[in-house]
DNA sequence: CACATCACCGACCGCAAGTCAATGACCTGC
DNA sequence: GCAGGTCATTGACTTGCGGTCGGTGATGTG
């Protein structure tokens, strides 16, 4: 790598950071894309050689955690109550470790039906449901639960809960502890909505 | 009521709807306020006369059904279940009834945090859990759950599923009945959730 | 009939997103 | 080490939209 595309990286990380802090500061309709490359000395131009749109800014921070809790879920040891566990609590994790206004942006644009205007810089997380039945599909092929599990609909049940922990966060202004409300989930409902399906 | 004041009770109600067809059909942010006041023949101050921001035409549709539903989940007569069946129908059938543009827009605009700018026309709903807590005390009182009941944290579970219900239609464009998801909900975990509250 | 009211108008303002031709620092190959 | 090309960066500019406000004329009123 030159020096050159050393620099670039760095520029472009150093917008990305600027944005952040100040989208959650301020709120992200209230930062304009001057305020950022203002904060961080480039020009604005520059923004737009790194993001295409304004709003492409806040799936940045998504982009590695969405493929990485993934991976560690399915790696993560246990029975198929902990390993749900494990990956709700990394979604959790990776949705709001940016804080709520990031979340709220994320949310906002996420439900944007697929077709909408603007391809989403990274890759847009679309509901497709792909992360959860994959997941599930693993547990069947691995043995913890039966072959005729509806996965598909399992799935759909699984990310409704996240999506509802998701907006209750954004809504409640930060006041309740996603790993609380996970542990009870998994507690309280999960061996539930499991039990018909799990290998005893 | 004078001529006066009913044509202009026609127009308010001209501007809403066509506003609501509009963004239905083009999505919220494809749809300028000119737009709209061109579509019915009305100037773009007309449309401020009534709204004080763009924004505020999404909260029109929820204004009645939700003191409404409240209401009728209150006088619905049976058990704690299908009380509260009822009440997930109606909140279902209130967020969805105006397609979901409009929900996607109510969304956006209901996630922010309470100290946003711009008064909401009609009142914001906001994160108090004010709808659902009251209709819980209500069953308390009734006898139909138990006194000892932790009435805001069942609160704030019901509100999550609903809020990721209601996420999940939005992202899932239109694909899932809502009505079926309820009864799913109310058959499958409703029962495990109130079983250690209610009176036997 | 004369005056007051008020629904309605649309030109105007300010601001912010997004564009693009120009620049010059850096890289590369001879 | 130099010449020529590349490319990260710039910021003035365009465009379009949200929101305002002084004016107007039809309607109501005394």
């Amino acid at each position: 790598m030159t020096k050159r595309q050393k620099n670039a990286l760095e520029t472009r990380q150093k917008i990305y950071e600027t944005a952040c802090s100040l989208i959650e500061e301020k709120g992200f309709a209230n930062v304009s894309v001057e305020d950022i490359t203002r904060a961080c000395g480039v020009s604005k131009g520059t923004f737009y050689v790194y993001f295409k749109r304004k709003e492409d800014i806040v799936f940045e921070c998504c982009k590695e955690w969405f493929s990485d809790v993934d991976r560690k879920a399915r790696e993560h040891k246990g029975t198929i109550v902990e390993k749900l566990a494990f990956y709700f609590k990394g979604f959790m994790e990776g949705v709001t470790c940016g804080g709520a206004e990031l979340c709220r942006q994320w949310v906002r644009e996420v439900i944007n039906p697929n077709d909408s205007p603007g391809e989403m810089c990274g890759g847009k997380y679309n509901y497709d449901l792909g992360h959860m039945t994959a997941f599930l599909e693993d547990a069947v092929k691995g043995g913890l639960l039966k072959k005729s599990t509806p996965v598909k609909t399992l799935a759909h049940i699984f990310m409704c809960e996240l999506y509802g922990m998701m907006t209750s966060w954004c809504m409640s202004d930060e006041k309740f502890v996603p790993d609380e409300w996970v542990g009870r989930f998994a507690k309280v409902q999960l061996p539930n909505l499991l039990a018909p399906y799990r290998v005893k």
